[in-house]
DNA sequence: GCGTATCGCGTTTTT
DNA sequence: CGCGATACGC
């Protein structure tokens, strides 16, 4: 269970700790070595510093590396704070446990998974598993067929596994949260019914497994909660805002011996809360340990007071917030940029045209970031940069194992490590010609109620038109099993089978997706078994953006979750103009709050520049142009804390005026989600629930809650800010 | 009934 | 780009 700690700058090593470059409170954070701590902390005011130097002050203290957890949300964060740690300690922390809580939990019941039965023999499935499982459970139970309202499997795995992370039944968050999908409220219970079947019966894991098990694990065995609680007499957990209620309890669990746990977040950049977070954790922590002691980080050490005023103003409007006044003493007076683009391409033209002056100025281009609300709004942009030679790197997207071609290959490692891998075996018989779905799934029943599925493989009935490639496969399988199990040695004979396959179903593009290929063949090379290599390369895929050279400077275009920890000297934001940002589905309430978050995340990214730009108009899909406004983010901040730029932006009206004489015909950008009051409704008013009908208001609750008795579906207690609720 | 080729459409965020 | 629908051919 160690981590190694790579990329170790000689010329840093052996300082020391430098206590005196914290400040009063940072320090109090660090030296705090018993009991339960909270750190509250806004953004950019060194946090993980905190973190990484009391790591490192526990270890000079004599605390044994081993006996540290330190526990993060990316494999890259936790490396690069121990990293950090032990350049102040001459790398005595390689020893420290560190790692993400998945990875975590995957170490833990491959150790300990025999107590609870399924042993070690399980294999770990991302997303895109999970949806493949769906969409054959879909076709096989002939669910949703033709019908256009029927849930996408992406919002069926998000579903099932939000249920699961915020501990509610399935029915009640679709009732609470999906009210407009409730007419398929037991097609979506059968298909959760079978997706756990499939699982299960195929020894498959996934994301929401790690962590459920892990809470069982230490739940359900007296002797492993001891033990571990033992082995870590000091737990840390960064970005505690996303955690989410299961991470909660197993943070509880692990520490019941000694309650040595700190941890670090901020309520305001919560920004996951689709998948499960729960940034209540933070409330509750002072609760769940007694004798917390509370710290708040509140000097930032990242951007200049302009920028740090805007983001205060994004965040002062906000519904639920714990208060926190970031002050800095960063010197610097330049004002936040606005920048109201005709259309798309003005704004790309605006952000590359900018770029350059900076460049010009003497900012690197590595710390330049454009940062966006969803994947593909950054698509005109990316032309542009392209046709101006400008090189950057999108974070955020497809990851390199995440590709149809890699899957494809990992699907045979997969089976070698775990036979009853349906998923994979389908995948693998799929590639043959003249072999679908129907004739897939005929060959996995077969072979999965055999004892050993390779040999049941061997006996299978091919049809005369397949046999030729069927028995190639076989063959291959034979090899594989009887050879080295060295993973180069076996990825070598993957290679020479999959290649004539893969030129024949990827014609058109090979040459590109080659490159992945022999990009995966010297990941490899650093793997001495095969299990490990695929644990990790599924917890913590590579990006498709091939990591060549590392060194490399390139500009960063990424979504704005995908940026979070990170800074730069200039952030642009680009997109920000409403139905997009906010997201167009985001129902007021949290959802609505979240997206805000979001803003103010993507805003404390930037140190001394910082420009949010939006266009005026956006291409529909039918090549109409639809005008929109500002987000609505940004007409409630207070003038002054930015400046407009843009010569053209007084003539624009003007100028839309007159090709549409219709004038301003947008319909104004619907406010469908107008946001609902509790004096809006009182004891014994008549409301509307677009699944549950009419029915009468019996109870006004604390908060937001409404208990509402339906004609047709009886007494139910509804959040204002989730129910889709109308007053009639 | 099954497999394959093709066209056209729409894209939240992710450990 | 990845998908779903559709049509065609075996």
């Amino acid at each position: 269970m160690n981590i190694e700690i790579t990329g170790e700058d000689k010329s840093l090593t052996g300082q020391g700790i430098d206590l005196k470059a914290l400040n009063e409170s940072q320090y109090e954070a660090v030296i705090t070595t018993e009991g339960p701590v909270l750190v509250i902390a806004g953004a950019g005011s060194g946090k993980t510093r905190t973190l990484v130097y009391r790591v490192a002050h526990l270890i000079e203290k004599g605390i044994a590396p081993e006996s540290i957890l330190l526990l993060t949300f990316t494999r890259k964060s936790s490396q690069e704070m121990l990293w950090r740690a032990g350049r102040l300690l001459n790398d005595t922390c390689s020893r420290v446990v560190g790692g993400t809580f998945h990875g975590v939990a995957n170490m833990l019941l491959r150790r300990y998974g025999a107590e609870l039965g399924f042993g070690s023999a399980f294999s770990i499935i991302d997303r895109g598993d999970a949806e493949g499982i769906v969409n054959l459970l879909k076709s096989s139970l002939g669910l949703g067929k033709g019908n256009k309202r029927f849930p996408s499997k992406r919002v069926i795995i998000n579903m099932i596994s939000g249920s699961i992370n915020k501990s509610i039944d399935l029915e009640d968050l679709v009732y609470d949260q999906y009210a407009h999908l409730g007419d398929h409220i037991d097609d979506i219970l059968q298909l959760q019914k079978h997706y756990r079947e499939f699982k299960y019966n195929h020894g498959l894991m996934d994301y929401d497994d790690l962590l459920v098990n892990w809470k069982r694990l230490l739940e359900e065995s007296d002797q492993v909660r001891t033990t571990l609680s033992e082995r870590f007499s000091h737990i840390m957990v960064d970005e505690y805002q996303d955690t989410n209620l299961i991470q909660a309890d197993i943070v509880r669990m692990s520490a019941y011996t000694h309650d040595n746990v700190m941890v670090v977040g901020d309520d305001s950049q919560s920004i996951y809360s689709f998948r499960g977070a729960d940034f209540f954790n933070i409330m509750r922590f002072p609760k769940v340990f007694k004798s917390t002691r509370i710290i708040k980080l509140e000097e930032n050490y990242r951007s200049t007071q302009p920028i740090l005023s805007l983001t205060n103003d994004i965040i002062r409007n906000a519904v639920e917030k714990f208060t926190k006044t970031l002050f800095t003493s960063i010197e610097g007076d330049i004002l936040p940029k606005l920048f109201t683009a005709r259309d798309e391409r003005e704004e790309a033209r605006f952000i590359v045209k900018t770029i350059k002056k900076l460049h010009q100025q003497g900012i690197d281009i590595e710390n330049i970031a454009v940062l966006f609300r969803s994947g593909f709004h950054s698509y005109k942009l990316e032309l542009e940069l392209a046709a101006e030679g400008i090189d950057f790197e999108k974070r955020g997207g497809l990851k390199l194992t995440e590709s149809a071609h890699m899957k494809d290959v990992l699907a045979f490692l997969r089976v070698l490590v775990n036979p009853q891998d349906n998923l994979s075996w389908n995948r693998i018989l799929l590639q043959l010609e003249k072999v679908g779905p129907k004739t897939a799934r005929k060959i996995t029943t077969f072979i999965s109620s055999a004892s050993d599925p390779f040999v049941a493989l061997t006996k299978y009935p091919a049809g005369k038109t397949w046999r030729m490639s069927f028995v190639k496969l076989t063959d291959l399988f034979k090899e594989l099993r009887s050879g080295s199990q060295n993973p180069s040695v076996l990825y070598e004979k993957v290679q020479n089978y999959y290649q004539p396959v893969f030129l024949q179903i990827y014609a058109d593009d090979f040459p590109k997706r080659q490159k992945d290929l022999d990009q995966l063949s010297s990941i490899m090379k650093g793997y001495d078994e095969l299990q490990p290599f695929i644990d990790d390369t599924t917890l913590d895929p590579p990006e498709t953006v091939s990591l060549d050279a590392g060194s490399v400077k390139r500009l960063v275009l990424s979504t704005i979750h995908s940026s979070k920890g990170l800074e730069f000297d200039a952030v642009f934001i680009i997109g920000v103009a409403d139905g997009r940002f906010p997201h167009a589905s985001a129902a007021a309430g949290e959802q609505w709050e979240e997206e805000r978050r979001l803003l103010y995340v993507a805003a404390t990214r930037a140190k001394e520049y910082l420009y949010i730009t939006y266009p005026r108009q956006l291409m529909t899909p039918d090549r109409q142009f639809k005008h929109v406004g500002m987000s609505p983010f940004l007409s409630e901040l207070s003038a002054g804390l930015y400046e407009r730029v843009g010569e053209q932006f007084s003539n624009d009206y003007k100028m839309f005026s007159r090709t549409e004489p219709s004038a301003i015909n947008y319909e104004p950008v619907q406010r469908k989600k107008k946001k609902l009051n509790m004096s809006d409704f009182s004891q014994g008013c008549k409301v509307n629930h677009p699944f549950f009908g009419v029915g009468t208001v019996v109870k006004l609750s604390d908060g937001r809650s409404l208990d509402v008795h339906f004609d047709r579906h009886g007494l139910k207690t509804l959040h204002l800010d989730y129910a889709k609720l109308k007053r009639l």
